[in-house]
DNA sequence: CTCCCGATAT
DNA sequence: ATATCAGGAG
């Protein structure tokens, strides 16, 4: 079965369980989903929104963080890990959205990625989800490791990754496709016990084949 | 490549 | 105890 063949069959399936993918990190405006998705970087969905739904009662537009002390930014965010980086980050990243950008978000990967802490996975994350632009297809944790379960792909590089998807995937699938594999990856593909008895699209995957066979060999 | 780093599931 | 979580910077 070619990697195309397998999307094909795979992509119909998590489509059909997942309907209209949408984003679980809570927000109100562009600026603060772009503060929400700096603070998701190794840090559950739940997690951020724990800290924003407090965070975001002060914090409306990049003003209240530019201006507020550095070492209130890392009390509020502490439990997400990293907290001193990324209370450096989102601070410089809201001082340089008032002086470049007249205090929005911009809308392309060029500027988005020369904002502090602001890599290509943020910054994917935010055209998509904002503006609905698909410049790339976002690979981070979960997409990586699904990718290379179901056989798509052979590498832990993201950059490489997300070259290779492409090859294959429509480019009108690839906001979806990510979206689909992190709400799958959380669901059943989970890092450390995936559930691969009950999961959906098992009969198209690399890693419960390998697995199949190993149950049989012991059997 | 290493470092950043707390919370949670196993 | 250890792996892992919507990564990015130096």
């Amino acid at each position: 079965m070619t990697k195309k063949e397998r999307f094909n069959k795979v992509f119909p399936i998590l489509e059909q369980k997942f309907q209209v993918p949408i984003t679980a990190l809570n927000y109100e405006t562009p600026y603060q989903l772009l503060i929400a998705v700096i603070l998701s970087a190794q840090c559950t969905d739940v997690r951020v929104n724990i800290v924003t739904k407090e965070l975001f009662k002060i914090v409306k537009g990049p003003k209240d963080l530019a201006e507020m002390d550095l070492k209130e930014i890392e009390k509020h965010i502490r439990s997400t890990g990293f907290y001193k980086n990324k209370a450096k980050n989102i601070q410089m990243c809201s001082r340089q959205l008032l002086e470049k950008y007249n205090g929005e978000v911009p809308n392309t990967m060029e500027e988005l990625r020369g904002l502090a802490g602001v890599g290509r996975k943020t910054a994917n994350v935010v055209l998509g989800d904002i503006w609905n632009i698909r410049e790339g297809i976002v690979v981070d944790t979960h997409v990586k490791r699904l990718s290379n379960r179901i056989g798509f792909v052979k590498s832990d590089n993201p950059e490489i990754i997300e070259k290779e998807l492409m090859k294959f995937i429509p480019k009108k699938h690839w906001f979806e496709y990510s979206h689909y594999l992190i709400l799958h990856g959380r669901d059943k593909c989970i890092a450390r016990k995936p559930k691969c008895e009950i999961c959906e699209i098992k009969e198209y995957c690399k890693y419960y084949e390998t697995n199949l066979k190993k149950n049989k060999e012991k059997s």
